[in-house]
DNA sequence: ATAGATGCAAACCCTTTGCACATTA
DNA sequence: TAATGTGCAAAGGGTTTGCATCTAT
């Protein structure tokens, strides 16, 4: 986990000098959460030190923005706010009218569809703003919105809910698989698998549980990152094909599909993600599912071996001493 | 199809009163396609009639605005642009940043999406903004910018476009379920359909072809429309699910749902798009669609009637008399 | 007659810039 | 010392507004 500072450093353009007027403004933008407008930044500052200026604040604020440590955000009517990248996920705004109060979210199904979408196009795509205008639920209410935790951390928080989903729905497949398959090689994968899935749940729960010591309000507060598309979906449909009986062979196979499809979605989304807690949980949870399914095709190549052993030993002499000569012949190569 | 003076006065606030150089304004105004800034929409007034002020001529925008005859589109760095409501389909927006020229385009999926954040979030929506920015394929290929067909040809087009796929996978699907079931009043329904999907497609093709001959430039143009969930891949899925062989009842519930599920997409979009030639052609074809449910789901009953009546002929007399009675008192009723 | 529309110029708001001065490497 | 950053005030640009004057109802 990086500092504020380190996070300065980072992104310091080369060939720059130093300022120590420009380090406090950037340290006292960097404290702040929300969206600022270069006027209440440049208040901030001037509690601190009032020899500032205007020009300076500004001056800075492009700064920061060419240096990838700030967002600037176009909050309509030629309004700009700025915000901070550090430990700030990009995100989308919901921006209500009534209260001019804007709230963040992210769907990585909007952006995969701007992706798409900008592909057909032939558009090399840079930057995407999304703003949708309307009414935020306090307002309807007639009461003032609550605070909201930092965006950082319902990213973490909602990358964990979705990990434990999966996960979950993981455990569910293995020990059903465990419970419908015979004894042998498959069911001790399963039952690995499903053991696995406990200890791992246990841990991604634990996570979640410091998260919210940290945060208390983090449970109550709205959702952040929307995605439709996550894969606990897959686990669950694959426990109903399980049925009420299902060979070793068969749900190897289903095993794998399912792995390697949330092995993909992790990995792609979370290297889509900036640095954060969520892309690390998100490439974290990916790296186990590539485990699980090294170990089920590692498996299932048993398995397949096995078989065609047991087919040899049951066929015709003449076929099968051929048999036995091509597999000798293939291990010597 | 409105004019664009009929689509005024459709707009125009109660209370206010006529002034021909707002009138003059509008006019020009509803005459551009694409985005116009408030000094470009002053140069062109003035052409014609130097004595009108910028003042009135914002002032007037901001009254069309208000109406609902012309939008504001925020393109950032304080800077806004208006375009007209009037026979322009609400869309997205890429902009370019090195030839800072805008293209349009629409996703109902991506609209669909924030729909539902929106609703998670119980967000009240207005009106969405999705500008992406970056580089158009013309500036990375070095060359300048075609010129753009008006979106709402576009849109027309795309709209047609999904119809007529949606159109083709019907009949192929008619086609084959009549050519696999058993002679009878099934395949007959199956023929029926099969036929009017051909007549329609005849229709929707001299539809697109007029639009292609009104602006002949219109067939190469990019999409506009970008519809991934559009209703034509249900049929070719139904198409496949017909498989070999399969009895009438089992092709009609088929068709039944691909037809509830078409009419069900092109009503909610089409009721969702504004005012256009591409609404239009979504409603209609939903029409379409429900007649052909509708045919549907009579043949099931007569159907279901009558394997209900030849299993009553078969059964022990006692039963089958009560049956008749109660068939009987039904039909009474 | 009177509410509403217009022209003009000034005001507005947020942002950028020119220039002399101050700091940093 | 040469390059870079800062303060001040002024300019910028797109937009809005106050007020006297018109004009449609």
């Amino acid at each position: 986990m990086q500092s504020a500072s380190e996070f300065v450093e980072k992104h310091r353009p080369a060939g720059g000098k130093r300022s120590s007027k420009r380090d406090l403004i950037v340290q006292v933008f960097l404290r702040q959460e929300g969206h600022l407008s270069a006027e209440e930044l440049a208040d901030l500052i001037r509690r601190t030190d009032k020899r500032i200026s205007r020009a300076t604040v500004y001056r800075t604020l492009q700064w920061m923005v060419d240096a990838g440590i700030a967002g600037k955000v176009d909050f309509g009517g030629g309004k700009f706010r700025f915000e901070r990248a550090y430990r700030h996920p990009r995100h989308f705004h919901f921006i209500c009218k009534s209260c001019n109060q804007s709230f963040e979210f992210l769907s990585s199904d909007i952006e995969a569809l701007i992706e798409e979408v900008a592909a057909a196009r032939e558009f090399a795509p840079r930057q995407s703003m999304l703003q949708v205008y309307g009414t935020c639920q306090w307002c309807q209410q007639g009461v003032t919105p609550p605070a909201m935790a930092p965006a950082e951390l319902l990213f973490a928080r909602d990358a964990l809910r979705i990990a434990i989903a999966t996960e979950r729905s993981g455990r569910e497949f293995y020990t059903r698989a465990a419970r419908l398959t015979a004894d042998g090689p498959g069911r001790r994968i399963f039952q690995k698998l499903a053991g696995e899935e406990v200890e791992h749940l246990r841990k991604l729960e634990e996570r979640y549980a410091e998260l919210v010591r940290q945060e208390p309000t983090l449970e109550a507060q709205p959702t952040f990152l929307f995605f439709k598309g996550a894969a606990n979906g897959l686990f669950a449909a694959a426990t109903e094909e399980l049925g009420n009986g299902v060979d070793e062979g068969k749900a190897l196979l289903i095993g794998i599909r399912c792995e390697r499809g949330s092995h993909a979605f992790f990995k792609k989304y979370g290297e889509r993600f900036e640095e954060s807690e969520g892309k690390r949980i998100f490439l974290e949870f990916a790296d186990e599912e590539r485990e699980h399914l090294d170990m089920l095709l590692r498996e299932y190549r048993h398995l397949v071996a096995r078989q065609r052993r047991a087919a040899a030993s049951t066929r015709p002499a003449t076929a099968r001493r051929a048999k036995t000569r091509a597999t000798k012949r293939r291990r010597s190569a």
